[in-house]
DNA sequence: CAGTATCCTGTCCGATACTG
DNA sequence: CAGTATCGGACAGGATACTG
């Protein structure tokens, strides 16, 4: 076993991450979501080999995320599209952009999120969606779901339902 | 060069990926928001070989995403704390774990983020952190930043600044 | 243009044994 | 307990040549 199953985990994030780990797969979707769709787009966006981008392409679509549709009949010719799966990545890309711009762009930003009529940059932030509160330690934390097994309950509850982040206590 | 250096590249989503990229990372991080911060602790939470979780760590606190503290002098104990840095990324990883329970979680959720008051389950969701509203396409877009250099900036005005994910068009 | 077919290398990771 | 030291295997990724 080379590799334990990201998929067989209980948890979501590892989950995901079976889906996504490979890093070419983030930067493939993000060009896919912005609306590169041809093979030699993404080669030529990425600077990726031939082979391994025609292997990253299969496994997104055998994962569901991007979907193989022909847009030409002779020669045969494939455009790869997000699927609602895919779409929906679209926030896990945002935040993990402003990540970056944050903390790894001392330059500035070279790519920003920005709204489209007044062509200012944009802060996303994550809220409760009901109520629209900043998701913030204490108020929301990582619980139990129903389908969790015994362990990752006592995980979780062995630790008093923690906020997911509360700043560290001095020691 | 067998991998090309993703913290050299321009967008901020490749940098971040540079230090989150292998997979062990994110669930290290997860479990060290959680209030996890001893070797054994990660350890027997991840099923990690100790050589592996190691160089892990190692690489987490070099990447400035956990903080190494001493906290016993005889025998010398470290506990590794999320850094300001490391404490970010908890809206990547929350929007990554709704993902995957909106996803690839078929029998309902194991973990889930609940509002502590009312134990109820909580969607996440992205707003612009001004005014409150929805990230949603067309009206955010990602946009060429002040640092941009001549090849990103064309390859994002090329697509006419590409609302990032609007809903493909019927060929 | 849109890939496929080979070959190769780096390294992530697992298993295990060992140490202060 | 908190790691380090070795060893080996699997595979992601790179380079290149080739095909309809």
């Amino acid at each position: 076993m080379q590799r334990k199953r990201l998929a067989d985990m209980p948890c979501p994030i590892a989950r995901g991450l079976d889906r996504i780990g490979e890093w070419w797969s983030l930067l493939i979707l993000r060009d896919a979501l912005l609306g590169l769709s041809h093979f030699d787009e993404f080669q030529r966006s990425l600077g990726i080999a031939p082979n391994i981008l025609a292997r990253r392409l299969r496994a997104l679509v055998a994962a569901g995320l991007l979907e193989k549709r022909r847009y030409s009949a002779r020669p045969v010719r494939y455009a790869y599209i997000p699927t609602a799966c895919g779409r929906d990545l679209r926030p896990v890309l945002l935040t993990l952009l402003a990540w970056g711009n944050a903390h790894f762009a001392p330059e500035g930003a070279s790519i920003e999120l920005v709204d489209t009529v007044s062509g200012a940059p944009v802060t996303p932030l994550l809220v409760d969606a009901v109520t629209r509160a900043p998701i913030t330690a204490p108020a929301y934390a990582l619980a139990a779901g129903p389908a969790a097994d015994a362990a990752t309950r006592a995980h979780l509850t062995a630790r008093g339902a923690r906020p997911f982040d509360e700043p560290p206590q001095p020691t």
